[in-house]
DNA sequence: TCGTAAAGTAAACACACGTTCACTTAATGC
DNA sequence: GCATTAAGTGAACGTGTGTTTACTTTACGA
C-alpha cells in the first residue's frame, strides 16, 4: 500500500543502447540498422530495447539529440578564445570536420543520416539540426562582407560543402585544418590567379 | 522448328517502367520506394517488372545510368560555346542546379539517392556517378588559380556545396543562376569586404 | 495462319523487420 | 524482509517487401 518508486535504476543502460545506436546509425544508415542489432551490440534482445525508448524512430531522436548538443558544444568551445571572424570561422569549420570525419559516432549520425529521408522523424531531427546550424548563421552574420551579399546562401553553401566531405574524405591527402583554410580562403579572397591586367 | 526470335518487342514498356521508377526515386528515396508502386505507375502488376529488370536494384543501376547520361549531355550542351573557363564553371554550375533543382527526375535521382547509402549497387553506382564528375574535374583544371591550389579539393568542396542544394532549395528566394553566380564568385575573388589597410 | 517466345497476371513464397506479450529476474524504497 | 516495479527474456505477431512461379494473353516472324 505505498507509493511506488517510479525512479530509473542506477545501472541504467539506455546509455550503452544509446551508443550503440550511434555508432550503427553513424556506419551503416538509419534504414539499414536493425533494432536486432543494436540489442546484440549490448548482449540484450530486441525487447529490451522497447524498455528504454518507445520505438526505433525515438531511439534514432534521441542519437541526433545527444549529437546536436555535443558538436555545438565543440564547436563553440573552438571559437571560444578567437576574435577575428575570419579565425572564427576556420575554426568552427575545422572543428565541425574534425568532428564528422573522426571517428566520433554522434557527430557522424548528424551527416550520415539526413533528416530529409527519414520521413518518420523528419520534423523532430529538422528541428534538431537547425539548433545547430544557427551557429554557423551567427559566424556569418560576423563577418564583414561586401554589401548586398547573400549571407544565407554563403552559410548554405559553406555547410553543403563541409556537410559532404564524409563522402568523399580519405581519398585525397586533405587533412580537417586543410580543408578549412581553404574554404575560409574561398569566402574571404577567392583562389584565382591575378590576371596581369594591362596598366 | 524454326529459329526462334529473340527480339524484344517494339512496344516495349521497359522505358515507361524506368521513368517511372526515375520519378518514385526522385521523390521518395530509393529504399522509400516499393517495387508495386513503380508497377502501378505503370498500371502493370510487380511480377511484371521482372520481365524488364532482373531486381530492383538494376532498375536502380539504370535510372542511374541514364541520369548521368542526361546530366552530362546537358552540361556539356551549357558550357559548349563559351571560352572563360571562369565562365565555363558558372555556366556548368548553373546547369547542375537547375537539372537538380527543376522537376527533371532522373537528374535528381543522382543527388537524391546517394550510392554510398545503397550497398546493393554501391560500386555501380559510384563508377557512374565519377563519369559524370569528371566534367567538373576538366572545367576546374582548366581555371587560372594560385600556384600550389589543391584543385581535387576545391571540385569536392564545389560539387558538395551544389549537391546539398536540394535539401535547402527554395527556402531562400535565390535562383540556380543566383547560387551559380554566388559560387563562381567565391572560387574567383571570395566576398570578404577589403580592408581599409593603412598604407 | 501458326508456332514461338515476349509481355503480363494473380497468387504465393520467403524472409526480415518493428513491435508486442506473457513471463522471469533483480534492484529499490519502506 | 517484502512488496513493487524496472529491466530483461524469448517467442510470437503482423506486416511489408523483393522475388518466384504457374498460367494466360499477345505481338510477330516465317
Amino acid at each position: 500500500m505505498h507509493v511506488p518508486t517510479f525512479a530509473p535504476r542506477a545501472n541504467n543502460r539506455s546509455h550503452q543502447l544509446r551508443d550503440a545506436a550511434a555508432h550503427l546509425f553513424a556506419r551503416r544508415g538509419y534504414d539499414q540498422t536493425t533494432v536486432r542489432e543494436i540489442a546484440a551490440a549490448c548482449d540484450m534482445t530486441a525487447g529490451a530495447v522497447y524498455v528504454h525508448f518507445g520505438s526505433k524512430r525515438s531511439l534514432l531522436i534521441a542519437v541526433y539529440s545527444e549529437a546536436v548538443t555535443r558538436v555545438t558544444q565543440r564547436l563553440t568551445d573552438a571559437v571560444a578564445d578567437i576574435d577575428c571572424p575570419w579565425q572564427r570561422l576556420e575554426g568552427a569549420v575545422r572543428a565541425h570536420l574534425e568532428a564528422v570525419l573522426e571517428p566520433s559516432d554522434y557527430a557522424r549520425v548528424m551527416t550520415r543520416v539526413l533528416p530529409e529521408e527519414v520521413s518518420e522523424a523528419r520534423v523532430a531531427l529538422i528541428t534538431l539540426r537547425d539548433r545547430y546550424e544557427a551557429v554557423f548563421r551567427e559566424l556569418v552574420v560576423a563577418l564583414p562582407l561586401l554589401p548586398h551579399t547573400d549571407r544565407g546562401l554563403v552559410r548554405l553553401l559553406l555547410l553543403g560543402a563541409i556537410n559532404w566531405t564524409p563522402f568523399w574524405y580519405g581519398h585525397g591527402g586533405a587533412t580537417p585544418s586543410d580543408i578549412a583554410k581553404l574554404a575560409t580562403k574561398l569566402l574571404r579572397e577567392g583562389i584565382a590567379q591575378p590576371t596581369a591586367m594591362t596598366s
